[in-house]
RNA sequence: GGGCGAAUGGCGGAACUGGUAGACGCGUUGGACUCAAAAUCCAAUAGUAGCAAUACUGUGAGAGUUCGAUUCUCUCUUUGCCCA
């Protein structure tokens, strides 16, 4: 027997399937389409296993569409602008050009070693020009349209490089490079206007049927929709102001108010600007983060004015009027009124103030701690009560139910004395795209002296980004790129915009650019979109949940937007998220993580340092991999030496796709070894062709087997349910190496061998191709017809149970009576036992499944 | 603190609309082959008792609905993710 070569065999078939471009797709309108589209790489230099997982299971998606009949497209291109490129050419001075051609040249080479079905002809690259002049293009066009706007804006200010920082650039409050305290700074930015979409984007989730549950839900929170009062508070003090609009989802709560507190943003502020303690304290709130939960989990300080505001329920309750670093501009109004019985962050900062708390919803349940003396109060001093309850201390607002009466009769109350209105707050804000970057799509602007704003002429598309460019200065290197900065616009000398548009703009169009990649003239083309869009299945992390798909959803609408030939308004029909490649985490005794290169174990249990046997490592639970954790492993290497059927094979095989999975060097060898049984069988089979061998197999046991295996697998694939399909096939081999001991009929397992081929070519395609290729069969099969007279057997399992337990099994004709059942069960040796003495009193009996006697 | 999910052998995990719990794989144990090892093949493998047939117990804990619950309901514990 010969052994089953994979070094060869898959990049014969690698080769064959380039050569013939086997994956190339064209419009075909006689066919139905099919969008299969997987997250595209950032080209960080090498795959790793995330990626493999990912490509799989969409890999396998992709060509059972293909099998099925479906004109299925299914391209790949690299998300290859962003931060990671400039920061290497800084360490290795290499333009981030060069460095990211490089890793995407070597990347293909590795994603074409899976053997992925994809069509290479539409590949694209965000950081071409070709791709980013039509992003531009489109930024214009809303631009015109009103969906793309500047305005002042936070960002994370780094003092000590003199750049601004993203989020997850921040650590703690620090730089990530520098370690200098971040601060707020104010900045011009461009934004997309998001929020307008609100509703739209929340709406468009009901009919988004085959998403998770759990994205929506986050996008739903995302967007957090709430419904509120916007209530004018008056105001007394010696300033020219009369009232404070403030924003509040707990209107029923006004009878507890003991606090106005206002934004260091906000209009009134500039009453005291030549305050110097008023600076101070804004100083010292610039230096929290801008970040939702840093300003939550950081000290709540406020700075007391002197004005006064009024409860517009009760003309005779007064209360302070606090700047404070809780309450954020962009959010409702600026302003807020406090109730510290009911609202934790109030009831911090009137605590710290010693400002009056007034509970006004008494809870529902008396067990709780808020109890004193049958009077309520807040109990420990430190908890507000947010739950059900009733209204209290309310004066006329008393006796409502919380929640589900008391905020619409205030609200209904407010309005009547027209004090407020019912409002509709989002949490959604504007998307910032400005970065101040070099690796970017340059936004396509320019300014006069006075920052008045001049679109860059569409004939003058693209902005190219200069290539010289010294990124080691402090700060955004296009700002130093004097010359490039330059411009003239009909005769006028202007400077251009040098901040770049935020990555996920890139990634919000790219599933529509690969429906027609080559079109010179615009992003997409008309005709092409309308057959392949929307997209049928995409495939990514569950880390792109909100941001990635938020953006992709609105820049659909965007464009959507006052375009009646464009007629799409979701992207992406189907979703999956998969889960994360996992492996155990090592550390040495100064809890230093240490790599797998530079451990060793004798009993896969202890294991200890390579350098020095007598050390110890401390083995740590499993965590995603990273690079950081030391515990990835090289898909390349993996590939390598156990092939990618196999590694196909076993990232499917552990866990379902939607969990995590832990990666295991023996399940990996498992599913190399198994490939080469698989083989042994195949030779085996071919080996009884030569005999004309003729078995036993009257009944054709093996084409119900086979179509049952055929049934099940086409659940399952529905279900993405990929481990189970995995256990399916080796259940099928199982019987198939049983059945080949026990004799059977040739051209019966010939006709069905054939189709469990087919099965198993989107898994491991470059060994079906072979197997399939050998028996000089067509590499590309139509995926088998289930035939319905053969899944059912005719001989079913009755458990019988004797009050609910189960005591014996009975095997019988299908469909049997329970009168016949019973008889039988009487009759037959192995079960007369067990009625024997027994009266029965009932019984319930379930068609081809069970019997239950109640007995005494 | 809120929202959503999860908990099944030594491990990863199966189980259709409530109806044979533990499919399939890993690991472990025993055996065959071999001078020996690797590879391969065969067998066993939830726990307890028993030579065995078999019996009892078992799906995080406790209750409930039901003839019957891994599956449905409630409470709790642990844990994961997202938001704060």
């Amino acid at each position: 027997m010969n052994r089953y070569n994979f070094k060869v065999i898959e990049e014969k078939w690698q080769n064959y399937w380039e050569k013939n471009k086997s994956f190339k797709t064209e419009i075909n309108k006689n066919k139905k389409k099919f969008y299969c589209l997987e997250m595209f790489p950032y080209p960080s230099g090498k795959i790793h296993m995330g990626h493999v997982r990912n490509y799989t299971i969409g890999d396998v998606l992709a060509r059972v569409k293909l099998m099925q009949g479906y004109n299925v497209l299914h391209p790949m291109g690299w998300d290859s602008f962003g931060l990671p490129a400039e920061n290497a050419a800084r360490e290795n001075n290499l333009h981030p050009k060069t460095w990211t051609e490089t890793n995407i040249s070597v990347m293909k080479n590795q994603l074409k070693k899976m053997g992925l079905s994809l069509d290479w002809d539409r590949e694209i690259s965000t950081c071409s020009e070709e791709y980013y002049k039509h992003q531009q293009l489109f930024f214009l066009e809303l631009y015109e349209k009103g969906l793309v706007y500047r305005k002042e804006n936070y960002v994370n200010w780094d003092p000590v490089e003199q750049t601004v920082l993203a989020n997850e650039q921040v650590i703690d409050g620090k730089g990530w490079r520098s370690g200098a305290s971040v601060e707020r700074k104010k900045l011009n930015q461009w934004f997309f206007n998001i929020s307008k979409f609100s509703e739209e984007l929340l709406e468009g989730l009901d009919k988004l049927k085959n998403w998770p549950d759990k994205v929506k839900t986050m996008q739903k929170n995302w967007i957090g929709k709430s419904f509120g009062c916007e209530i004018d508070f008056k105001i007394e003090g010696k300033l020219p102001i009369n009232t404070i609009k403030c924003f509040t989802t707990r209107p029923d709560t006004l009878f507890g108010f003991s606090f106005l507190a206002v934004s260091v943003d906000h209009p009134v502020s500039r009453y005291f600007l030549d305050n110097p303690e008023f600076i101070k304290f804004k100083e010292e709130c610039s230096k929290t983060g801008t970040t939702e939960e840093s300003i939550a989990q950081g000290e709540k300080i406020g700075f007391k004015t002197n004005l006064s505001a009024t409860n517009p329920l009760d003309e005779k309750q007064k209360v302070p009027v606090y700047f404070a670093n809780f309450v954020l501009m962009d959010y409702g109004f600026g302003a807020v009124f406090g109730c510290p019985a009911h609202d934790q962050r109030d009831l911090d900062f009137a605590r710290k103030y010693k400002l009056k708390v007034t509970p006004v919803v008494e809870p529902l349940d008396s067990s709780g701690h808020l109890y004193s003396n049958n009077k309520f109060i807040i109990g420990d001093g430190d908890k507000a009560y947010t739950g059900p309850g009733k209204i209290i201390n309310s004066k006329f607002l008393n006796d409502l139910k919380v929640p589900e009466e008391s905020i619409i009769k205030t609200i209904e109350m407010l309005e009547k004395r027209k004090l407020g209105k019912k409002t509709i707050n989002f949490r959604l804000k504007d998307w910032g795209v400005s970065r101040q970057r070099y690796w970017g799509c340059p936004i396509p602007i320019a300014y006069d002296k006075d920052k008045n704003v001049f679109p860059i002429l569409k004939k003058d598309l693209p902005v190219k980004l200069p290539e010289n460019i010294n990124l080691n200065c402090k700060g955004n290197p296009l700002d130093s790129a004097k010359e490039w900065k330059k411009i003239k616009i009909n005769g006028k000398e202007l400077t251009r915009e040098t901040d770049t548009l935020d990555t996920f703009v890139d990634s919000s169009w790219y599933f529509i650019r690969f429906c027609s990649p080559n079109n010179e003239k615009y992003g997409f083309d008309y005709d092409e979109i309308k057959y392949w869009m929307p997209v049928d299945q995409y495939i990514g992390g569950v880390e792109h949940a909100i941001l990635h798909l938020l953006y992709s959803r609105f820049f659909t609408m965007a464009l959507n937007y006052k375009n009646e030939k464009f007629n799409l308004k979701e992207p992406f029909q189907g979703l999956f998220t998969q889960g994360m490649v996992c492996h155990e985490t090592y550390k040495d005794e100064n809890h230093k993580w240490l790599s797998l290169d530079e451990i060793e174990t004798k009993d896969g249990k202890n294991y200890f340092l390579k350098k020095d046997q007598t050390k110890k490592v401390i083995v740590g639970p499993s965590e995603s991999m990273s690079k950081s954790k030391k515990n990835t492993i090289d898909p390349e290497i993996i590939i390598e030496n156990y092939g990618a059927d196999a590694v196909r094979l076993f990232i499917l095989s552990d866990s379902p796709p939607e969990k995590d999975v832990q990666w295991s060097e023996q399940g990996m060898i498992a599913s190399y070894k198994f490939i080469q049984k698989l083989w042994n069988l195949h030779e085996e089979i071919k080996s009884l062709s030569n005999k004309q061998y003729q078995g036993m197999d009257k009944n054709d046991e093996i084409s119900k087997f086979t179509n049952q295996f055929i049934h099940k697998i086409n659940y399952n694939l529905e279900k993405f349910n990929y481990n189970v399909i995995i256990a399916n096939i080796y259940e099928i081999y199982n019987y198939l190496n049983e059945k080949l001991n026990n004799e059977v009929n040739y051209s019966n397992l010939l006709v069905n061998y054939k189709k469990i081929l087919t099965i198993l070519s989107p898994i491991i395609p470059h060994f079906a191709a072979e197997c399939l290729n050998d028996l000089q069969l067509e590499i590309f099969q139509n995926w088998p017809k289930i035939d319905k007279s053969k899944i059912e057997n005719e001989e079913v399992n009755i458990v019988i149970q004797i009050n609910g337990k189960k005591r014996n099994i009975l095997k019988t004709k299908k469909d049997i009576t329970e009168e016949k059942l019973i008889n039988e069960i009487k009759n037959n040796e192995k079960t007369k036992e067990i009625l024997k003495n027994k009266t029965i009193n009932k019984y319930y009996f379930v068609k081809n499944r069970l019997i239950n006697f109640l007995v005494n």
